[in-house]
RNA sequence: GACCCCAUCGUCUAGCCUGGUCAGGACACGAGCUUUUCAAGCUCGCGACGCGGGUUCAAAUCCCGCUGGGGUCGCCA
């Protein structure tokens, strides 16, 4: 049976090159029928942390990637060390001070990998550094091969042994991660034998990199998984985005769902370069899921938001936020943009930026704002059509252009010189607000 | 520096395995249409096989070299 797994390590939160390797290591269990296996790697004790594990946990969920079994390294010391002792009483192990080293053999290593091929190392290559950062000399004046640590000085175990011994025992068919592991593998290889296991197949990752071509970090943007939540991303957008990644269903399609991308998944269609992660996409593709997205649920979505940003605690109206987010819908390409273009509408008063007061002001309506006002006031109900009746018979009986008014009443009523049709605007915005910042405008 | 990986538009990619389609799509960008503005939508455009050698009637595709980029060289994981 296919068993994969992924191994974060709670030193931080779910980054998004974590997370595309757990979403490849995902798949593929999914469209193998076979199993995920999360194992917690809380082997540093100083390092490793509650809060991180849960975000770690959390970020998972929120993606929809779901478990079968999750172990914690920190529960299997005395695994890893009866291992080691095994190791230390064939010889092929020794003791320095506290420590348990593997002692390397001059050989070489071939790796078959799932996405590159044969990958050939030599241990030869291994050299130990002295402080310098020079090679360690032995006796006869070669290099000396360095050996690889298997518990620590302080009893702790090492990453690559724990690895080796897990992996080996929790029965993973496939390793699938990032490429900065290419290198360890031969060594993790050697330890198989050593232990008398078989070793699983390997497929190494491309990297994921920031749009300055280097490694993806906080300078080029956000790189936590719940960075990109909090910013109002969908998990579905972003399981899109980075499946697109390094993977492709080869048929020019984009925007796919996860269960098409479990029937189409192979290993062997991963890609082996490098890619650059943009943002411009991601927002694409989330955009696009919002649009494809039902009014009610989004609705849904952004109500806990509403509701922290405008600090309130009653429950708001649904059938108007379905009419707002309707008229928003395909204006904003997260969830945070929602609320940054809508704020007009929720808030009591608002603030216009100088240069667009400038334009409001120079634009000389106060006469026709004063009439059009007194106009909307009689209406019962504060609809688009009415609105629209009415704002269309003012502009009539002045003899101007509808835009010659539409243009600064948006600005008087939102803020903003540019935005959804007007007459929906000041339904949603309602009569009251309407009225109020006509009457304000030219003040 | 040593070892390893990689190389198609600015970016993500299809094509490469099994040589022979004007090298296809998407994001971004530019132009137009539509429109009260913006967005969306539609149409069009810009734009790539890193370089040099082979092999072959024919190379993005196979081979070699170079160059460039990335990774690893922790008692971190």
């Amino acid at each position: 049976m296919i068993k994969v797994r992924f191994a974060p390590s709670p030193t931080g939160y779910l980054h998004i090159g974590g997370a595309r390797t757990a979403l490849f290591n995902w798949f593929y269990a999914k469209s193998q029928k076979g199993k995920f296996v999360l194992r917690i790697e809380d082997t540093d004790q100083q390092r490793s942390k509650k809060e991180y594990e849960l975000e770690i946990l959390d970020s998972m969920q929120w993606l929809g990637l779901d478990w079968d079994e999750i172990f914690y390294q920190s529960k299997r010391f005395d695994l890893y060390r009866q291992h080691a002792q095994a190791l230390l009483e064939k010889g092929i192990a020794y003791k320095d001070g506290d420590a348990i080293l593997f002692k390397m053999p001059k050989r070489s290593i071939k790796v078959y990998d799932v996405i590159r091929g044969e990958i050939e190392f030599d241990t030869a290559h291994f050299i130990a550094l002295d402080e310098q950062g020079k090679p360690r000399l032995g006796e006869r004046g070669e290099p000396v091969l360095k050996d690889e640590v298997l518990i620590k000085a302080d009893g702790t175990p090492a990453y690559s042994f724990c690895c080796v011994i897990d992996d080996a025992l929790m029965g993973i068919s496939h390793v699938i991660r990032g490429e900065d592991h290419i290198s360890n593998t031969p060594k993790q290889i050697l330890m198989y034998e050593a232990l008398g296991f078989s070793a699983p197949k390997f497929a190494h990752l491309p990297l994921i990199m920031g749009e300055d071509g280097g490694r993806l970090s906080k300078r080029t943007g956000a790189v936590a998984v719940s960075d990109y939540r909090h910013k109002g991303y969908l998990p579905e957008a972003l399981v899109n985005y980075l499946t697109l990644l390094g993977w492709s269903p080869g048929n020019n399609q984009e925007i796919f769902s996860v269960s098409s991308t479990i029937k189409n998944f192979s290993i062997k269609k991963i890609n082996k370069a490098a890619a650059v992660f943009s943002l411009d996409k991601l927002k694409w593709i989330n955009a696009e899921y919002i649009k494809a997205k039902d009014v009610p649920s989004l609705v849904e979505l952004l109500i806990p938001r509403l509701k922290e940003n405008q600090n309130r605690q009653e429950p708001l109206d649904k059938a108007w936020l379905e009419k707002i987010v309707k008229l928003y819908k395909k204006r904003f390409p997260t969830l945070v943009d929602f609320l940054d273009r809508t704020a007009f509408i929720f808030k009591e008063d608002i603030s216009i930026a100088p240069e667009l007061q400038e334009t409001l002001q120079q634009s000389k309506r106060a006469k026709e704002f004063e009439i059009l006002v007194t106009k909307l006031r009689g209406i019962e109900s504060f609809d688009a059509e009415t609105i629209e009746k009415d704002f269309r018979e003012v502009v009539a009986a002045l003899d101007i252009k509808a835009s010659d008014l539409v243009h600064p009443i948006r600005i008087a009523l939102t803020g903003s010189a540019v935005g959804p049709g007007l007459f929906e605007t000041m339904e949603v915005l309602g009569k009251k607000k309407t009225l109020k910042r006509l009457s304000q405008a030219y003040a």
